[in-house]
RNA sequence: CGGAACGUGGCGCAGCCUGGUAGCGCACUUGGAUGGGGUCCAAGGGGUCGGAGGUUCGAAUCCUCUCGUUCCGACCA
């Protein structure tokens, strides 16, 4: 049939709108595809179902060994502070004062309406935390005595709360999962070393396993954290072209130990306040992951964390066959997961084209088809999803056995070279307000790298506020010289 | 907290203006033909139309109130 008009429509996409045609709605429909989390009935929270959590899962449980190996010990504090210890810091009350959510009452009772309503006011309000500097200062100041209780390195995981006022699934909820490391150090020096040190550590994880780069440096001061002194940040570019805050560490130098009485006798017996940090990375990088490489076909998981690292789809015709079909990829299923692999072998009662495309929407790195044909030759057909079908290849059982870690290597490396050109490529260099007002007037992305003094330049907030633009970091390439001005998430 | 919209099977929507007892697509179930990048045919199951009140012989539809959600601003890992 004569169809022009359709003919030159672009291919059919997984994910509907593209990228190109509603960015925050294909975000959403990525996750949809990818069954990776929902909205919940609970105000701007989302549960997390079991493919996202999985992730989450993974990220974890590489992250957590470093932080061990870096010397840190786990712990866990309570999910509600006292109001009054979140009071004790000037600038953090004014900084998380507005987004607590607060308990004033235990136990319910009957409201003679079929409901239910709140029996016993608390005496002292506490608010659900929003972060655990306060409390954790609290048993610094009780545990930290001595010079030779320093340095002390402490992380909980866990999730915190934040009454938003606009929430995105894993960008923005007002639950979020997430480690905060809490340090006490004797100086500042063993403060600032910390916050480069960890710093350093999620760089190194966010390239070599989740497989995005972008730029580490301190940010301006309206856009610290409120009570630290110093604020040092990761931010990363999304695919169009905003920055998203990936990592941050703060410096909280002796602001929390003040207000804790976080103090120690030194060495020479004086008694010394305290420098403490923390840090952080939350569930948000699961957002950043898929906003960085997912595409139009949906989510693409980077092969070290993925989930599942290998899918194989058994495609089958003939029912005789079927058994002895079964059994191959069975075999090869067990010889990957005994080296190590994360594999699904999806052997589900469904259309092969229906489980290929739901292998595509959950971005699994590396699907392996086998059909009649493989298992008669011996082979398989694999195909990897950051490339798609163009590089579908055959391969004899043994030699793909053996190459796969280096495909899914590869695969990485794509991926992280792909974050890394689209940030160089849309990080311009500019010298003035009117360069940023350029760029941005021109409908370009990105960010604009500028002299520190431009953000003084009284025209400054003008095209700021125009472009909805803020100042991300100093970067550390510059040495304080320069900052990334950028939309951003 | 300002400005706008929307609540109808699991999801996405139409119906409302001009009241007559609920429909479409996807998903789901069954059967058959298919089967290596989204197949086709046929038969099915599933809904107190957000809630309360009112007008009416009769309300998803008209009126009043209420609850909730989303989007746009100010705030944010």
């Amino acid at each position: 049939m004569e169809n022009l008009a359709l003919s030159d429509k672009k291919p059919r996409t997984a994910i509907t709108p593209t990228r190109e045609d509603d960015f925050p709605e294909w975000f959403q429909q990525v996750i949809k595809a990818a069954d990776m989390a929902e909205n919940s009935p609970v105000r701007g929270c989302m549960t997390i179902k079991p493919y996202g959590y999985a992730l989450w899962e993974n990220i974890v449980g590489i992250f957590d060994p470093q932080l061990k190996e870096y010397g840190i010990q786990n712990c866990s504090f309570p999910l509600l502070i006292p109001v009054s210890f979140l009071a004790k810091e000037a600038e953090h009350v004014d900084g998380f004062a507005k987004e607590c959510a607060v308990v004033t009452h235990h136990r319910l009772k009957a409201d003679g309406k079929g409901g239910l309503e709140p029996a016993s006011p608390l005496e002292e309000p506490y608010v659900v935390r929003p972060t655990s500097e306060t409390i954790i200062g609290e048993a610094m100041s009780r545990w930290i005595q001595s010079y030779r209780d320093l340095p002390m390195k402490l992380n909980q995981w866990g999730s915190v709360l934040r009454w938003e006022m606009r929430t995105r699934m894993f960008l923005r909820t007002s639950e979020f999962f997430w480690h905060e490391g809490h340090c006490a150090f004797e100086d500042n020096a063993g403060a600032v070393k910390d916050c480069l040190t960890i710093l350093d550590m999620y760089e190194r994880f966010f390239e070599d396993y989740l497989a995005f780069s972008g730029y580490k440096g301190i940010k301006t001061a309206d856009e610290r954290f409120p009570g630290a002194d110093d604020t040092y940040a990761f931010e990363a570019m999304m695919q169009d072209g905003k920055a998203l805050q990936a990592a941050t560490t703060h410096n909280l130098g002796t602001n929390f130990a003040k207000s804790c009485g976080i103090k120690y006798q030194s060495k020479s017996g004086e008694e010394t306040l305290a420098h403490t940090t923390s840090w952080a990375f939350s569930s948000r990088v699961i957002g950043a992951i898929l906003m960085i490489h997912a595409d139009d076909d949906g989510a693409i998981m980077p092969p070290r964390v993925a989930p599942q690292q290998i899918v194989i789809l058994p495609v089958l015709k003939d029912d005789a066959v079927t058994p002895k079909i079964m059994e191959y990829c069975d075999t090869l299923a067990k010889d990957l997961k005994a080296q190590g692999y994360r594999v699904k072998l999806d052997d589900r009662d469904m259309r092969t084209p229906d489980k290929m495309w739901d292998a595509v929407k959950r971005g699994i790195p590396l699907r392996v088809e086998v059909g009649q044909r493989e298992m008669e030759e011996g082979t398989v057909t694999h195909v990897r999803r950051d490339i798609g079908r163009d590089s579908k290849t055959a391969a004899p059982l043994a030699e793909f056995k053996s190459g796969v870690g280096a495909i899914l290597d590869a695969i990485h490396d794509n991926l992280l070279e792909k974050s890394r050109s689209f940030t160089r490529d849309n990080t311009v260099e500019g010298k003035s307000v009117g360069d940023i007002d350029a760029h941005f007037k021109s409908g370009k992305i990105g960010f604009v790298k500028v002299p520190l003094e431009v953000l003084d330049d009284p025209a400054y907030e003008k095209v700021r506020s125009e472009y909805g633009l803020s100042s991300r970091v100093k970067p550390f390439e510059d040495e304080g010289r320069t900052v990334l001005v950028a939309r951003a998430y």
